[in-house]
DNA sequence: TTACCTGCAAAGAGTTTGCAGGTAG
DNA sequence: CTACCTGCAAACTCTTTGCAGGTAA
């Protein structure tokens, strides 16, 4: 759907210098139509199906958190023994699912009205994330 | 403002165990007026604040996560290198300071209402929790 | 050529676990 | 006495870092 110069020129126009690992890493997270979550761990699998070319653990946990930083990927807040990331980086809100890890997605729409009604003196909000726990019945 | 026998007592009616260290890690956690947010390495503090009888982090853990389970402590989803938790279990959100690192209670209240328009067939929701992400400005 | 990027291995941080000895009921 | 609890150290998992070699502009 995308071809790598697509993503060259993504890259560029976030200020990263288009590697082909970071290509590569762009096209498992952005060549699809639908977005989705995932750990540093997935994506290594991920990218392994697609090429028997290694990319270092430490480029992924670099590229992904400069794809963060320049707002290209999202990071969500869920406490758990490892970092969950979105490609989805809209302002919206989550699912867990407890009993197998998954999250789903939310948006604004799936809520009346969110109305934060009290504010910190001199503190800025920088997000607003609702997170929804389920398990599955049995 | 509780005294050992009221601790001893709580912890029997949580089917736990009221040996010497649960009781003194209930008394830095719970005898006081307000709730608090905490990480583990910040109650070892605490405790050697109070004496100077070593409780083992390994005793920290398991009590910690004892009391979660049994519902006299909650767990806050915030992604972080560390796990916070709440001697607060009612439900509430929180600002999290990201300049900071501090946590700060929210209510319903604080809010107009929440209400979720979406439900996940087969699954019952277990929390609906609202994190705000907050810096200082500057 | 210079600043940035990759990859390996080692280090780091927080948390969990195995097990021997101790304690509550 | 028996099940549960504690404490130490080792192990584990995820993540970060130092550094040497490589690559983009």
């Amino acid at each position: 759907m995308r071809d790598n110069y697509y993503f060259i020129e993504k890259l560029r126009s976030l200020g990263l210098r288009p590697t082909k690992q970071r290509v590569r890493i762009c096209k498992v997270l952005f060549d699809r139509n639908d977005t989705f979550h995932f750990t540093i761990y997935e994506l290594a699998n991920l990218l392994k199906l697609k090429s028997k070319e290694k990319i270092s653990l430490a480029t992924l946990y670099n590229t992904v958190h400069a794809f963060k930083k320049k707002g290209y990927l999202k990071e969500i807040s869920i406490n758990s023994d490892k970092s969950y990331f979105d490609t989805n980086i809209s302002d919206h809100h989550h699912f867990f699912n407890e009993s197998t890890n998954e999250l789903i997605d939310l948006t604004d729409k799936d809520f009346d009205n969110i109305k934060l009604k009290k504010s910190l003196p001199g503190k800025k909000i920088k997000s607003l994330e609702i997170l929804v726990k389920v398990a599955n019945n049995n």
